[in-house]
DNA sequence: GCTGCCGATCAATCATAGCC
DNA sequence: GGGCTATGATTGATCGGCAG
């Protein structure tokens, strides 16, 4: 346990976190689809598109919000509640059904 | 063993905020990477990630520059100078080969200038 | 049947960013 | 300046599916 730190040479140095918007459009498709957010190819490359970043950005980005999520849900339920309410937009109306399953959309 | 399901929805309410969907409980099995090795410790066996000395990480580096794929009688070889199983050897190569193909594919696109964060 | 590979993912860890 | 948490990236290893 002593060497072998000689890991400190990878490319993981220079990190900047995300635009507040690119977290945003994260966050967002997060939540509106909690039951499963496992974002498919094309869905990844659309975010990544509206994000700015990389695909395997997205992908990093997915990874560790599922882990860190269930490790603590608890630490998240303020931001669940966040998006929750900000994607839920009109439910109080027609097709009261509250269930997603949206498409990704079609640019 | 009784840690099989891999089903897919099918949530169960948990407390009264949010619900717990089924990819929030999938567990993956510890490593069978096992070594029986020593460093006696209690009981419970060392399930955890190898960590690969530089030195085994430069000949497989080495050796991935020659091949990308390895035959039966190569990976018998390094496995046995490297000190290293032979599943490790072979997750190694595979793990490579994503890595080669993940850099590839981005090194031909990313096109964003300089963008501060803020 | 069993074995290797692929693609996606997990889970632990690293190293830095950002805040107090 | 230090200590802390948040967060993006890396990586050994697993999971499910497919081909030979």
């Amino acid at each position: 346990v002593m060497i072998l730190r000689s890991r400190f040479l990878d490319a993981r140095r220079k990190r900047r976190n995300f635009n507040k918007q690119a977290t945003e459009i994260l966050n967002e498709y997060f939540y509106s689809h909690l039951s499963n957010p496992y974002p498919s190819e094309e869905a990844k490359e659309e975010l990544a598109k509206k994000c700015a970043i990389t695909v395997s950005q997205v992908s990093n980005w997915f990874g560790n919000k599922r882990i860190r999520y269930k490790k603590n849900i608890g630490k998240f339920q303020e931001e669940a509640n966040i998006y929750a309410a900000k994607t839920a937009v009109n439910a109080t109306h027609v097709s009261a059904h509250g269930s997603q399953a949206n498409s990704p959309s079609t640019p | 063993t009784q840690g099989g399901e891999r089903g897919l929805n099918c949530q169960t309410d948990q407390g009264s905020s949010g619900q717990t969907f089924d990819w929030m409980k999938v567990k993956r099995n510890p490593p069978k990477t096992a070594k029986v090795a020593d460093y006696g410790l209690n009981g419970q066996q060392n399930t955890i990630r190898t960590n690969f000395t530089t030195k085994q990480l430069t000949e497989l580096e080495k050796e991935f520059h020659f091949n990308k794929y390895l035959t039966r009688a190569r990976r018998v070889e390094i496995a046995a100078t490297l000190e290293l199983n032979e599943t490790q050897v072979k997750i190694w190569f595979q793990n490579r080969r994503m890595k080669q193909k993940k850099r590839e594919k981005e090194g031909l696109a990313p096109r964003v200038s300089r963008d501060s964060p803020k």
